[in-house]
DNA sequence: GCCCAGGGGGCTC
DNA sequence: GAGCCCCATGGG
């Protein structure tokens, strides 16, 4: 019943938005970078800061790993936090060469779940940017939760608000297939819903799920 | 000047 | 486990 549903939601946001093309990254670790960054700001200010390492050439894992974290903290200051973001960034990175020698390709030959158990003890790294290192960067399937997700899911009767993101991550996983590219696009799509139409005060009349039938239960 | 953004950690009870 | 505060930039 909810598989239904959801697929029904899908498919009218990729009607309306079409493929969103994520991540917005040249590279694996540049996605690593940009989601530890964009936690709590928006893509904007994630631009600015990913802009500012790549120009003084510090896009690099191996790079950040030597680097002094006053000075890391600078070069991504438009990133909000910076000083807390800066550790967050120097922790994955010696965790990243210690366990991997700063390989994508070693990383990801480690099973899923044994993965998040190690993300997740790294500092800064929580249950939404666990989940978007291991879809968007090293194509794991797993479904990410963020706030756009609640609201959008909340408002349309499928959990409360103050559900936990576990609850929220099995209503996905448990009705859809384990589909890289279908996580993929479906997170990718709910930001972009998110972002224009479900604020806190959103936009109701011209959203593109405005004529569906609530989920009730 | 105000509000808020694609979180997460630390503390209290 | 819930409820609060902290972090501290930039755009609308």
């Amino acid at each position: 019943m909810q598989t239904k549903q959801l697929m029904a939601i899908y498919n009218r946001l990729y009607k309306a938005f079409g493929s969103r093309n994520w991540w917005p990254a040249d590279t694996a670790e540049e996605v690593i970078f940009g989601a530890i960054l964009t936690q709590s700001i928006t893509w904007k200010n994630v631009e600015q800061a990913i802009a500012a390492l790549k120009e003084r050439r510090k896009l690099s894992f191996k790079t950040v790993a030597t680097m002094d974290g006053k000075e890391l903290a600078e070069i991504i200051r438009p990133a909000r936090f910076l000083n807390q973001k800066a550790q967050a960034l120097k922790k994955y990175a010696d965790y990243f060469g210690e366990k991997y020698g700063y390989s994508i390709v070693k990383m990801k030959k480690r099973e899923l779940w044994a993965l998040r158990e190690e993300l997740l003890s790294l500092y800064r790294i929580g249950p939404e940017t666990a989940d978007s290192i291991l879809l968007y960067a090293l194509e794991k399937p797993i479904f990410v939760i963020d706030v756009y997700t609640k609201r959008i899911f909340s408002r349309h009767g499928f959990l409360r608000m103050e559900d936990s993101y576990e609850n929220y991550q099995k209503l996905f996983m448990e009705n859809l297939p384990g589909d890289v590219r279908l996580y993929n696009e479906y997170h990718a799509l709910l930001v972009h819903l998110g972002s224009w139409f479900c604020k806190p005060k959103p936009l109701c009349d011209t959203c593109p799920l405005r004529t569906l039938k609530s989920a009730g239960k």
